[in-house]
Order: structure tokens, then sequence, then C-alpha cells
DNA sequence: CCAAAAGTGTTTCCCATACACCCATGT
DNA sequence: ACATGGGTGTATGGGAAACACTTTTGG
């Protein structure tokens, strides 16, 4: 057999020559799974749509992908557009391709995923009005296989935090134990017995305790800790194992 | 800010209308790293390039995504294309969408990887002749993006490896402890203690110790051994932690 | 008899887990 | 005084890592 009959390969030796080039071509969107935490639970931010088809339905944010940049690029510029942000956490997760996943027509998704912390980027940031952050429990269904795109997106981000440290993104610049505890439990949708949590996490080396103490969960108060980025970083890059 | 005076959103709204549509339509390939072993080493499948751009160096195999079939269906076909085999294991790796990846025309490429054995493939299965195994140490540049892709694909067969059981794909039906710690070994690119391997292996629980021997390797011949596959498949599912 | 690969167990150490009580403060 | 959430340490068990000698047999 020689490759040149090959209908797969074929194509590309024609390249820039034949009907292949424009009857192959299609769409590519991508979509955004925008994780943010308030200090107690994982939420997600959602879009309700006014436009068909699909319209009044709950979606992932998302666009087209265009000719002058790549999908990194595409993903973070329809973050912007939604959030008002510059240099969030972005990382590409999945694509999607099913013939009919789109009623309107072929179209491919690159699903991405973020993380936001809600407090930061609640009014200031979420310009849309439509959109709207959910608990992650209690998120709606939404259109196409969007729901699929988000069933891995928390799997992905389980992962992560069972591999890298996980805050640095989703909490603000200070927060209290108790609130990482909360993300990590939330994460990994288990509850965490307190003092292993503390000892695993003081284990990791990568928090700065402060001499501040948040006043509003308690009357004794709990002290703040900041993520020392330099050393959190190093976390990321060689990871861990955080059986937990 | 109206969500329909968003650009990236705002192509949905037209959806089926506006020139969006075509102008932003790109390719989209699928690029296969095709990771064979031969008991001894770990080796990946490159095909010379029998045509422009780039002709005569050496590359993935891929393809173009038809207009009736998803990625893993596009990706299964150019593998069957080249292999002539079906049911190979498959999984989708990463989508590598920079503007100039392909000096022919915007293109991006969806990249899958598979794992099959080369003796049982070797010449009954490969039917393409400009198509060479390499010893993934001793592989070639490749063209484009490529090697970046093959990069990818190691690290996620090396993670593969340490929470999943690997080898029923790589390994021939029957083989010996050693065959299965050299993939270990290839794979994970460091020497394993034989002891601590065949312990750990053996606390797996997913191995069938075959009344046979291997009398090539060895004046006294080395048992072999047959995965269990239901053993095997729920390892998959529930994964572990190889800390090898 | 010797070279070459196969096969086999034990000890040590670290880390994950389980577990319960005192502290500080505002009301 | 008491209710509420914050903070702290230890004992146990299991799995990873380090480690060396005997067995078999063809040449």
């Amino acid at each position: 057999m020689n490759i040149t009959k090959n209908k797969s390969i074929g194509k590309e030796i024609d390249l820039g020559l034949n009907y292949y080039q424009k009857e192959d071509q299609v769409l590519i969107a991508t979509d955004c799974i925008i994780f943010g935490f308030n200090g107690q639970n994982l939420k997600i931010l959602l879009i309700k749509r006014n436009f068909e088809p699909e319209i009044g339905k709950w979606s992932l944010i998302g666009g087209f992908l265009s000719k002058d940049e790549n999908l990194d690029e595409a993903a973070a510029r329809v973050l912007k557009t939604l959030t008002g942000l510059n240099d969030i956490y972005m990382e590409q997760l999945y694509v999607h391709s099913n013939i009919d996943r789109d009623p309107g027509q072929r179209t491919i998704s690159v699903s991405y995923y973020a993380l936001i912390d809600v407090e930061s980027h609640n009014y200031e940031g979420i310009q849309v009005e439509s959109a709207k952050w959910f608990d992650l429990k209690k998120a709606p269904k939404l259109i196409f296989d969007h729901d699929e795109m988000v069933k891995k997106a928390v799997l992905r981000l389980r992962r992560r935090a069972l591999t890298k440290p996980i805050g640095f993104d989703l909490l603000p610049e200070k927060f209290s134990m108790k609130q990482l505890q909360n993300l990590y439990e939330s994460i990994l949708d288990k509850k965490i017995d307190k003092r292993n949590f503390i000892n695993k996490i003081n284990s990791l080396d990568v928090l700065n305790k402060l001499n501040e103490k948040d006043m509003t969960s308690s009357k004794k108060g709990s002290y703040l800790f900041q993520f020392d980025r330099k050393k959190y970083e190093k976390k990321v890059i060689e990871g861990f194992n955080f059986k937990i």
C-alpha cells in the first residue's frame, strides 16, 4: 500500500490544492470552566444564554478561535471579556468533538479551566449581567456537552489538588487555615481531619503565618496566612503526594 | 456591557449567517504518538514524509478530521491506516494551535497516544514502508511541533505508569518479569530494584504465573506471566500509587 | 567449574491515619 | 458561665526503600 493512496494522509499531500481544505474545515470554540472559591464552597461561573440556540439556558462561557490567535490566547480573551481580568491561571483540558454536540453546526470545542477568588472578582470583575456564580453542587443543567466538560474539570482539579498546591488563585491574599481546609474539602469532596490537614500543610512549607487575625469567623479569631510565592511555585513544579 | 456586543460571544449569535463562519474555520489534524515495546526499550513509530512541506523529514503519523467523525474516530482511523489494526488503546493528549505551527496553512492538531507491542505488529501490521520504529532515546528530530507532542506524551505515559497498570498493550501475551521491569524502567527512565519491583507487582495482584519458561534469555530460563484481564482492568479503574 | 541471569526476605524508616482535649473571647 | 470556633501532639500501622546471597544450567 502506498501512502499517497491513503485518505487520511493523502489529504496532506494535496495541501493547498484540493477540496478537502474547504470541505473539512470546522469552527473551533473554546469553553471555560471557571472555578471560584468564597472561603466556604467551590463555585462555578455560568452564563445565561440570551441568544439561540438554547436561549435562556445556562452554559459555560465560550467563544470562537480567531485566525490571529492560538487557543490559549482565545481562552484568555474569552475570560477577559467576561471577567475583565488578565493573568488568570488557565489550563487546557480536553477537546470535545462529537459531530452533533452543537445542534447548530459542526463545532469542536476545547475546554479550559480557570481558578479565581470569588470575592475579589465578584462585582468589579464580572461584567456581564447574565453571569452568575453557582455552588458547584447546586449548578443547573448546562447546554450541549458542557456538563461533561465540568465533570472532567472537577476531576482534573481534584487530581491537581493531590499533587500540587492549590489556593494561590482561589483564595484571597490572606486567609485562615480553616478557609484553606474548606477549599480542599470542597475540591476533594470529603471531610479532612483538622490536625492532619494542618500537619500536612505545614510539612509542605509553602505558607507564611502572619501576625494578624481574622476576627469575623469567631470570638477568638483565627490567624491569617499567606502563600510564600517562591516556595509555592517550587512545589508547583516539583509536585508532591497529598494523601488525605 | 451587553454580551451581544462581545466579539467572542457575539459570533455565536449570528450563527449560520455571517462571515465569521467561513473566515475562522480551520483544518483540524490529529497526530498519533505510537509507543511500542520490544521487551527491552521503549520505541516510537515515526514516518518519513514523502511529500511537502518538510519532505524527507521524520514526523508522527497524522491525518485530518473529516466531517463525518469525531476526533477519537479520526485518530483510530489514522492508526488503522498505518498499522492495519483496530482496538488499540488510544488517549487524547493535547491540542497544539500556534498560528504558525504548520508553515503550509493554519492547522490545529490534536495529539493522541497509543500503546502497542512492537513484535506483534512489526511486519504484518505496519503497512507503510516509510514507517520505522525508533528507540525513544534515539529518535530523530521531528517536524513542526511534533517533538513537543512526544514530550507531553512521555510525561503522560509516565504518570499513567505510576497510577495505573501498564503493559497489557505494550507486552506480548506472555512475558517475563524482567521484561515487565524493563518496560517500567524505560517509561520511568530509572533503575528499579528487582526485589522491590517484584514485591510491588505481586502486591498489585494482576498477574498469573504460568508453568512455562522463556529459555531465550538465560540458561536457567525465566517464568512467564500473563495479565489477568479482569484484575488488570479493575486496577485500571481504581488506580493505585506506584511509588518506585 | 564458571559465567550469566533468575529468584528470593528482612529490616528500617517515613508518612498517612486515627484520635481528644484545652484555649481565647464575646455575649 | 458558657458557647463557639481555634489551636495543638502522639501513637500505630502499612508501605516504600535499602540491601546480598543462592539457584540453575549451558558452555
